[in-house]
DNA sequence: GTCTATAGTAGGATAGAC
DNA sequence: GTCTATCCTACTATAGAC
């Protein structure tokens, strides 16, 4: 990868924190980039495909710096807690919503689709892992779609972090909100081996009637 | 309210639906209302300006459409499925992200952000009062902070909605394990007297551990 | 209130010199 | 690979006729 492809890179995502989805152009990431407009072009043909692929490596890069964290998370509330600092690194750093502007972006622009679902997938790969890793052998865990639960908690984090950037009180609060309702898994989840076959029955029961 | 002023609001959801934030403009704007460009601008004075009353109205007309709905919830389980219900509604109108949009659109858009926080905030007050209804008395409610999950909730749908955007597949699936989500606290919920108490000090224990 | 016309700006993309 | 120059398109916003 040359120099400047990767300026490209590191342009299109400061660009994309600095002025949105919405002011992102050949132009300004040029500029971010430092360096001429027609090279995003030579590079890449096009924005949007500088965008997808900036995305995904970005994304690829976040995760892998997360990893050792995931692997050592040993409760539900640990987990959070890693989401929580890594929703704060990622505000300090600027690309808050990065991912969410690819996202919102990715509704109509067609191109933009594959790259942001396949960044969204290895956030929720990660916590999938994870979840399976603490859930073995719980109730919950008999009970729950882990992939789907996973792909559930990221596609809930990017609501979070966009609500965030347009009400940061709200946002801090929905936060903490959360960490309740971890708590309340994970009390579930230390309950007695007799407690929680009756648990199980009734969760059992609760499902099929939701069925019909 | 002139007409041309309301056929401009429409417009402008009708122009995001179709093009997204990033297509969106004076002129795709006018071209799906019907009305000259210059309009625009006599009556709203800016683009942005006339979006974010887009937003906040249409927000409005939805949440009083569903009012009834969500007043007839009688449980989390149904208070999820009208909320899927909403999900599938908004989808098939094609208006399945405009307040995503728009919230991403809002990260840098100064002028977006407050009537965008306004929207999610009748979907988050409207929530939090059938949480207050629902959870009235319960141990999850003790320990809960309600209007936090109700805005975390609504962020939430956000993140969904924006996800399902670009995996159609992934986004059912996340949906399907809230299902699951709201069982087990449904099954919490339902717990006698004295099992509830129980969960109540652990909780309360749990919570502490995580304070210090 | 609504239209046409237009000024001024910014963006995508390419051609061609170096 | 990188630059300049440029074409064409689309945009915001306003002025002025009706």
């Amino acid at each position: 990868m040359s120099d400047t492809k990767q300026r490209l890179l590191e342009g299109a995502l400061a660009a994309l924190r600095e002025h949105g989805v919405t002011g992102v152009s050949a132009r300004t990431i040029a500029a971010a980039a430092g360096v001429n407009q027609a090279l995003v072009f030579y590079h890449y043909g096009s924005v949007d495909e500088l965008l997808g692929t900036a995305c995904e490596q970005a994304t690829r890069q976040r995760v892998a710096a997360y990893a050792d964290r995931f692997a050592a998370v040993t409760s539900l509330r640990e987990l959070l807690s890693v989401g929580r600092e890594l929703h704060e690194s990622e505000l300090a750093a600027g690309n808050v919503s990065v991912l969410a502007q690819m996202l919102a972006a990715a509704q109509t622009g067609e191109r933009l689709a594959a790259p942001t679902a396949a960044a969204l997938r290895m956030w929720s790969d990660e916590i999938e892992s994870v979840l399976h890793r603490l859930l073995a052998g719980s109730p919950v865990a008999e009970v729950a779609d882990l992939p789907g639960l996973a792909r559930a908690v990221a596609a809930a984090f990017v609501g979070l972090e966009l609500y965030e950037g347009v009400d940061h009180e709200g946002g801090r609060q929905a936060m903490a909100a959360l960490d309740q309702l971890a708590v309340l898994v994970e009390v579930v989840d230390e309950l007695g081996p007799l407690a929680r076959r009756a648990l199980r029955s009734r969760i059992r029961s609760h499902l099929k009637e939701g069925a019909t």
